[in-house]
DNA sequence: CGACGAGTTGAACTCAATCAACTCTCGTGG
DNA sequence: CCACGAGAGTTGATTGAGTTCAACTCGTCG
């Protein structure tokens, strides 16, 4: 089965340009790995945008079974859905530094700006797809391919061809694809011995090209 | 961990707040079972909301592996996210009546309607929630309750106690909640051996009421 | 009526889940 | 400084749920 590789890549899209309201009325905060951003049911009332470090979506369900939604990076948007609970739980991954900022004042800036709300309906949009592209990686076959396409995803918003930083565990990344942590490993020993990734340690990885990463999805919703 | 059920319900948010939008700008069209209304990478220069029947968002990836996103009823809008092309086809599952208008026209209307651009951002919201959902079931353990979950998230739209109409195919449904069309017709099977649903023909549902369901996926909000 | 497509059922197989043992790394305290 | 323990990750063996391929039924439409 021929897949491409379907590209995760989400965000940085409005996290700028919402970058000076974030520097108007943002305060910043720090928060230690694992402990929680904001609890999945809880009043949204603050938006939030990752300055540095990854956070993580997730959802659980009534008997404990854990979804990743998402991870997200730097300049990424916490809370724009205007739900009045959290949809999600938002968790920190590793030490991840924030700005917060009351979600008034959010709604008070768009009043005042057409073109805030044009982002933001953009940032919407991307989300769509982002969680469109994931429902698509789901449903590819194989452990091996799932593993890989995610590896390409993530490692696409870093633009880097050296090794990266995996900042997650294997079980939160079994959670995101919809796979058991065991299989997430073997499928890292399988893509190592196959040669198309290199790994430092378990959490840093490097990617080799191979010719026929052809490209796949443009995404955008 | 606790935390709130995971609600599957979407549309009609927006649609019909929209209603007035497309009866002012909208022309009617209709579109014969299996069609076509729009192709993925097409450029998407018209929003559409459904009046009639039903409508399946289809992603295609470059092997012709399907995966259904979402299937779209009566009030819902097609093409409200922002991007310049169709991020996924949108195709008649059965006989379909569309009210179809320029985007430009919606663009024009949104800057001089504010609470239009609130009422949008709703209904992406919307989106994203339908999207997440769809994610955790997909997350969910067996077949049988992956089907179970499907029907009663598609029978709760049409808040009907009798027999509901499943327009769409055995492989629709397979390519919705990605499992294979054989296991998807076992599940049915299953479902009805063990008297949680009643089936007319293939394509007419019903589901019995049973004790344990309450918590289950009861959307409530 | 006949035929075609959708749906169902059956049987064999396969891939990932599960349970379990083991390694590796890192941080703590003797 | 080294021993120890804890947690994350890897690897192995077994099992089972879902896929696949194939036969068959049913309903619909010419």
């Amino acid at each position: 089965m021929r897949h491409g590789n379907t590209t995760l890549r989400l965000t940085e899209c409005c996290g700028g340009r919402l970058a000076p309201f974030f520097r108007q009325h943002g305060t910043q905060i720090k928060v230690a790995p694992g402990a929680v951003i904001a609890h999945q049911g809880e009043a949204a009332t603050k938006i939030y945008r990752v300055v540095r470090g990854c956070v993580r979506s997730t959802v659980y369900s009534q008997d404990g079974d854990r979804k990743v939604l998402q991870f997200l990076g730097a300049g990424d948007i916490l809370g724009l859905g205007n739900a009045a609970d959290w949809p999600a739980s938002q968790e920190a991954v590793d030490m991840v530094v924030l700005e917060s900022a009351p979600r008034h004042l959010l709604e008070a800036e768009l009043a005042a700006d057409p073109d805030l709300e044009r982002t933001i309906r953009d940032c919407l949009a991307q989300q769509i797809a982002s969680l469109a592209s994931l429902l698509v990686l789901t449903a590819q076959t194989t452990a091996v391919e799932r593993v890989k396409a995610f590896l390409q995803g993530f490692v696409a918003r870093r633009a880097s061809t050296s090794f990266v930083s995996l900042p997650m565990s294997r079980q939160d990344i079994a959670d995101h694809i919809g796979l058991s942590m065991e299989t997430v490993s073997r499928a890292f020993s399988a893509l190592k011995a196959q040669g198309q990734i290199e790994l430092r340690g378990a959490n840093f990885v490097r990617l080799i090209q191979s010719a026929d990463d052809e490209r796949g999805f443009a995404d955008a919703a």
